[in-house]
DNA sequence: TATGAATGAGAGTTCATTCAT
DNA sequence: TATGAATGAACTCTCATTCAT
């Protein structure tokens, strides 16, 4: 219950502020709970931090997963992943914010994370997905040869999109409102792309 | 002189830990003088932030400039941009760190130096592009039919390269290095992206 | 039954900690029960010092009264007394570091417990000591003349052979294993002292 | 200066208090500065204890170093050795204070101390001591003849006068009052037990 | 320009103690 | 008797910033 409330001030806090920007006090006060409770659940603020990354992290884990059949297509895959991964993050901006400065800090903690969960679960990694993509490649579904260089494609195109924005208006001296259109638009161009660019 | 080492040592600072988690006392050590002179020169932590966030910016905006001539044709601009993109990144980390940060904290400052530089220097961002990319629209050069969509593909490739990394290297349970070959290799992926999946 | 677990804990934790570097969830933990037990049966950190130091006072009491026979002759008294003491310390470590600190700190609570105990036991103090000395100072058994002085050495010579090793050795350069023959070295010495240095 | 006060502060708190009871702020309070000064100058309480302790040490060794002369008789180390430390003592309760907790500790610091300062500085011991008591003992001037169980029963029956104290007038059910007189006869006491016991 | 000393506000963390059950 | 959760006050320590020189 308060362990619940803690954690989920602790996203919002941590998504905002970076983990040495971010408040004790703070997350405590929105949590409505006494500070000292925070280090009864969790020892220390580091701690905290990597429980909401373990849940954040889980969480992307499970989008991918949710997409991957065995006999999924190459046409399909280039159309669900963009779709999932933007609307997940579209109404889960926390997530995205605490990944991406998790990435910047080259994943130290994201890294340690995975080890410690690898060991417990055993499998975390969609297991799966390597295999399609060795099939699609050998079956000549798709054009692109290096499987890391197509995940990183369709990785960078999906999270970037909620990263990038001031760049590209800067660049072309206009603004974009961010709403469901421009979500809808972003995994329409990006699907095309991929298709278009990866498919044979 | 001094000034220079301060926002030298400042920037690998601010890469590394984020505003908030910089420290001035580190800065003024790295930097080899004394912390109040960082006061002196600077006035406040956040100010300094600023200064190299505004010398980030320009590079960015410099490199973008550097491949700007009116008669660019889109391949030529597929190829380019993801080349000079990570050919400069994979040599100024501190670079993308510091703008990344500055992203996922909604671009605050960000946004705030652009419209300070432009009151001062007038354009900042290269006009040409836009027009640019209206004109390979009309030309039908390309298929993807908005500017902004088409920018963000392309940025978001590139600078995504630094950063996403262990998402995909997770996904995939694999290890890249990220060396000479890493870097040919996501500029030639990246580039065929592009050019198949944008160009007609 | 949890309170004498809770008793023997602290009195461990007590003597390795002091009274301000003791922990209540460390004792808690060490006699395995529950921490607001301990509150429910000893009221507070303090009380449970109180209760622990109590029963370190009656030990070292029952130690001296040992000895204590109307006919005691006074080399017995200086043969026996390090030999007690010294035999039943090194067997109850924690006993004189609980004493010792106590003692540092000015007998405050020693103090008051020795009232509280008057008034609760009558006589606590083995009184007939007081008159034996007397005798010996009168029969002219002994040279020195102050029971005072003479009770002051018997007891430093005994207590300080557990604290004071440090600085011997330091001051000597060596060093010396605490073990069997180093208590009855240390017993020897003693009593050969106080009988040349006290007997007539 | 500053700093000069802090440590006189911190040696009054450390007496009364040891390392644990000791507070910080009360410390900064009774020396006037800033709490943030002191770990300006110490970096942490723990090492502000280890100057002081430091301080301590260098104290009693040079109390110790003062009376040794090579052609020093065993009959006057009798006499000198009780009243320098007494008369010292006397003026110095803190420091025997702090000496005595340290002590109970195992004398972990101190031990640690004089490591590092033996490396730095060389000799602290008072090395002709050692050879002083070799020399009386081979010479027949006394009965003893373990130098350290000779140390051990000097340094007791000085330093325990300033702890042992309640002891004493607990078991004798008397109340001695600790003035000039009451040293002068601990001191008369003591060269009187240690020139009749272990002198030939 | 340059420095070492100083400061106040607040950071994370700990701890004895109490509460509800 | 027994427990896990909760609390408030205090603790050590840090940090951006300023002052005196």
């Amino acid at each position: 219950m308060s362990k619940e409330k803690i954690l989920t001030a602790a996203k919002e806090e941590f998504a905002e502020f970076g983990l040495s920007g971010a408040r004790v006090s703070r997350i405590a006060e929105k949590a409505g709970i006494n500070k000292a409770m925070l280090f009864y659940y969790f020892s220390s603020k580091e701690n905290l931090y990597k429980s909401v990354l373990r849940q954040t992290i889980l969480g992307l884990m499970s989008q991918i997963k949710k997409i991957l059949t065995p006999d999924l297509k190459a046409s399909e895959f280039f159309e669900k992943m963009p779709e999932i991964y933007i609307n997940y993050f579209s109404k889960n901006k926390d997530f995205i914010k605490i990944m991406g400065r998790e990435l910047i800090n080259d994943g130290k903690h994201y890294k340690a994370i995975i080890r410690e969960t690898l060991e417990e679960d055993g499998r975390l990694t969609p297991s799966g997905i390597k295999e399609l993509i060795n099939k699609w490649i050998k079956n000549g579904e798709i054009k692109e040869e290096s499987q890391f260089n197509m995940m990183m494609n369709i990785v960078s195109l999906s999270l970037f999109s909620f990263i990038g924005k001031p760049i590209a208006e800067n660049i072309l001296d206009i603004n974009i409102k961010e709403d469901e259109i421009f979500y809808k638009n972003r995994i329409e161009s990006i699907s095309n792309l991929l298709k278009r660019g990866m498919l044979k």
